[in-house]
DNA sequence: CGATAAAATGACCAGTAGTCACTTTTTGAA
DNA sequence: TTCAAAAAGTGACTACTGGTCATTTTATCG
């Protein structure tokens, strides 16, 4: 039987096309501006159409966001050099952050300000979310790196490492959420995106391992 | 004449009658979840009256938000002891902010949303918003504290003071942010708040005076 | 072909920020 | 005290939009 899976790839493209629609429509618009009319009719649907693939405006978000995700995997996988001790990896993977930010800069701003919402209000499949939350890959790979740079000796282990890990993580989606929703204020202060994370990796760099840190190992 | 003045006197107490109502609203129901029929209602008063004090539910938030920073600046001011050294100084104004945190729940709570929106998309009168993002204390107080240190020798010199207060100001923010928003990715990490921060604070106090970072001065 | 299921439609609903023509209250000069 | 002008306040109304669902259209297959 070859219908039903004509019928399933038929699903997922038109699956795919409204995400396209939705992009187009979210790049150009923003995302609070750009109604669900606008991307039915973008996607040459009605808009109850959209509800029978997604169960919200969120939901689209959550899409283009995953995205955006996917490509930033691919930079930070190439930023990754094994020839280097995990220090250097982590600061690796925080440039290729800033890299894909630079590429692509309309995945980015749909990144970060969905990282802005509050994802109790967020009408998205529990199951998605739950997946995205908990597997992400980025956190896996910071977490690696972190691994990598306790066993090598070149980052501290005091801290719990998953923590440590988390800490860095939401540093630098704090710090360009941040920019994103307050451009203004850093604006005024005459610092651009770059140049904060450079100063935020500099930084943190050293207190990764500050340099008479004697060696104990976390209980 | 005193009738100007109390005239005068009465529109302020009636101001500040509309952000207690909506205090009240928010903290109960959530920003979001406020309607301004509601904060009318709490205040006694029409919607239309709400709307010849304030020019959009944005600038409510903004009123609120503003309380707190005023209690969050006293905690700074308390928490600050100059027989201490900058660095110590910088990481006190830290702590400083996880008591307020803790004491004010609240407040906290509506700062981190207000911190997470997109300020070129809220209608907030235009003066007050310029005043706020540019003078605001608490990046004084904190900029303080990084000449301070810079001075004492406690803090390094390799970055531009300004921006270094900067980078602080958006991590420390940025992290609480992130925190609000997407509490179940922390909760399913295992970490809360405090533990966060204090990792951030341990993390950053350490980079901010590599040990055997050579003296040299910025440009 | 005709019945059944699957897919798509778009008019409609509910909720709500913000407006504005109108009403009520206050002021102060006559 | 009177009354017109100004100030303050009102709430019905508008505009907008995310989401729903009864109905229609299209595809499947015995």
């Amino acid at each position: 039987m070859g219908i039903a899976e004509r019928k399933e790839r038929e699903r997922e493209q038109r699956r795919q096309s409204i995400i396209d629609a939705a992009e187009k429509v979210f790049f150009t618009k923003g995302y609070d501006s750009s109604t669900m009319d606008d991307i039915a009719s973008t996607a040459e649907l009605s808009k109850g159409t959209l509800y029978l693939y997604f169960q919200s405006k969120d939901e689209l978000h959550f899409e283009i966001m995953d995205r955006g995700n996917q490509i930033l995997l691919v930079f930070m996988e190439k930023a990754i050099n094994l020839q280097k001790n995990g220090r250097e990896n982590l600061r690796l993977l925080g440039e290729a952050f800033v890299e894909f930010s630079n590429s692509h800069p309309d995945y980015f701003q749909a990144m970060m300000f969905f990282q802005s919402r509050d994802v109790e209000h967020q009408r998205i499949n529990e199951q998605k979310l739950k997946k995205f939350i908990m597997g992400r890959s980025s956190i896996s790979m910071l977490n690696n790196m972190v691994s990598k740079g306790i066993a090598d000796g070149s980052v501290r282990n005091d801290f719990h490492p998953s923590h440590l890990t988390t800490l860095l993580w939401s540093q630098m989606m704090g710090i360009l959420v941040m920019y994103a929703m307050k451009k203004p204020a850093f604006e005024y202060q005459k610092i651009s995106r770059e140049e904060l994370i450079a100063i935020h990796l500099d930084l943190i760099r050293d207190g990764l391992k500050p340099e008479n840190m004697e060696v104990k190992n976390h209980a």
